[in-house]
DNA sequence: GATCATGATACCGAAAAGGTATGGATAGGG
DNA sequence: CCCTATCCATACCTTTTCGGTATCATGATC
């Protein structure tokens, strides 16, 4: 059977028109070319060149084998390299599931170092709300996953990369703007805006809790599941909002943030299946603790 | 040292995910192709298959060595069925040179025919002046050319593919349009318009030998290169002029073509090297033989 | 016509491939 | 819970193939 070490001997010789001289240019003696020669011409059922008694020629069928057997030689060895590299992670797939806030946070800045770092992977960014992401990573959908932390969980690892105070978000002419810190109780019988619970169960939990702290039940008129159109009711002074830091950088008209006193943190983390075998992951992790510092 | 053997046995398994069905599928017992997915594995310096008790599966670099080996295994033979279709001229390059009356007589069905006959060869097509063609064929230039008989040349073979009279073209208003057949004398004294020596010497001969043998020595007014040329301008009634009849289906206004006594005949010829060693000629000339039929 | 260069052939030892027999691990059934 | 069937790996042997050395045949060159 033809294998590929009598194309690479073929292309020394096509490329040489010199049996002794490919012989030595491949690191064997001029017979085992000559025969490995003969044989592929026999098997393949073609003269490929013309023996002259000083030099060889490329028939045509020669030269036509000769262009097709390099190109068979580079997909050859670039097929063991792309292996090696598959295995190293810094070629493949990697599928990476986010909640919207990681993108007005970490995201931006992970994605970009990490895709610089590895142009080999080809990366998929989906947005999900923040509530199917734990499960989505378990059910393999995703590699790995930025969202609130959800506390520890059965086949799941995480690791915390960022670390925000929530603030308060009101109208300009809303009369707790005039406070530079707000306490939580302050906030009570305040009409709150926030997410639907199973859109981001971590971060209404952390509001609940934080007006809780001040001594009242908060009380929601509103529940839209884009933080986006939070902060644009907001500004529309229908309600008061406990919204991320990082939702401040947005810039809305009317719009003001205020610290709040003992202000509650939320934590994103990364998360990633434990059991996921794909070498793109573990570069990735690396990436997002160097993030993190 | 990996070779394409190693990579079908890999691609065997990768498909059955089983040893023992891999090796049947490749026609040889399961421990030999265990040891050489080892091998391979060894030599790539990488893990392609997770093996569990009851099944193997890919890992992610085996999955896209997969990719890669599968597209190498088709290019691969690929390689080998070129070169056997290269050495039965059925694959390649064919460079055809033609003069320009061969466009209006054998050459488009003779290029329609080969071409649909060996869709694999890339045909190329030129026309050149007559006088040029037989040395363009000796220097290499062309594989084939069409062309008037040149007679016997060193180094040179031709075959007749095409064989017709000449005629007379003439404006419709002169007074040798009202014969229905011409006789050579008759054509003592008219202005003759030809193509020059240099372009198309064969034709040029044939006139003269025919205007020599009503006579008288033929006085030609006009010489032009171009074949259309010629014939425009004997509709304009600025002479008249021996063509071939195959220039008679151009159907133009005030041009009307008669039958001359003892019509001297022109012979279109293929000619070739007998030394060429492009496999596509010999199936082009055969389609030019049956053609002449 | 002698010589040199070049590729083919003959023969041998080494390496590698495939085959058979068998061992070890694990999932599934009784 | 043990037994068995399945499946892959290993050991060992035989055959094939490969590369090396020596030598031959051929044709170009001086």
């Amino acid at each position: 059977m033809i294998d590929i070490r009598q194309m690479r001997y073929f292309v020394a010789l096509a490329e040489t028109l010199h049996f002794g001289r490919a012989a030595e240019r491949l690191h064997i003696s001029q017979p085992p070319l000559s025969r490995q020669i003969a044989a592929l011409e026999k098997e393949l059922g073609v003269r490929l060149f013309e023996r002259h008694s000083r030099r060889a020629t490329l028939t045509h069928a020669g030269r036509r084998f000769l262009e097709d057997a390099r190109a068979v030689l580079i997909s050859f060895d670039q097929a063991c390299r792309n292996a090696r590299l598959a295995e190293r992670g810094e070629l493949g797939e990697l599928s990476i599931g986010f909640m919207m806030h990681a993108a007005y946070t970490v995201l931006p800045g992970l994605a970009r170092r990490y895709m610089a770092n590895h142009p080999g992977v080809r990366v998929e960014l989906r947005e999900v709300v923040p509530a199917t992401l734990t499960d989505a990573v378990l059910a393999g959908q995703f590699d790995a996953a930025i969202m609130f932390n959800p506390g520890p969980i059965r086949g799941l690892e995480t690791h915390t990369i960022y670390r925000e105070r929530l603030c308060l978000a009101v109208h300009a002419s809303h009369p707790l703007a005039d406070h530079a810190v707000i306490r939580a109780k302050q906030l009570a019988g305040e009409p709150l805006i926030a997410v639907p619970t199973d859109v981001a169960p971590k971060l209404r939990e952390a509001i609940v809790a934080y007006c809780r702290s001040g001594g009242f039940e908060p009380t929601f008129r509103l529940e839209v599941a884009l933080q986006q159109t939070i902060v644009n009711l907001v500004a529309e002074n229908l309600g008061i909002a406990l919204v991320p830091q990082s939702m401040g950088q947005l810039g809305i008209a009317n719009l003001v943030h205020r610290k709040l006193e003992k202000a509650p943190t939320i934590e994103h983390v990364v998360a990633w299946r434990p059991s996921n075998l794909n070498p793109a992951l573990q570069p990735f992790l690396a990436e997002a603790r160097a993030v993190a510092l």
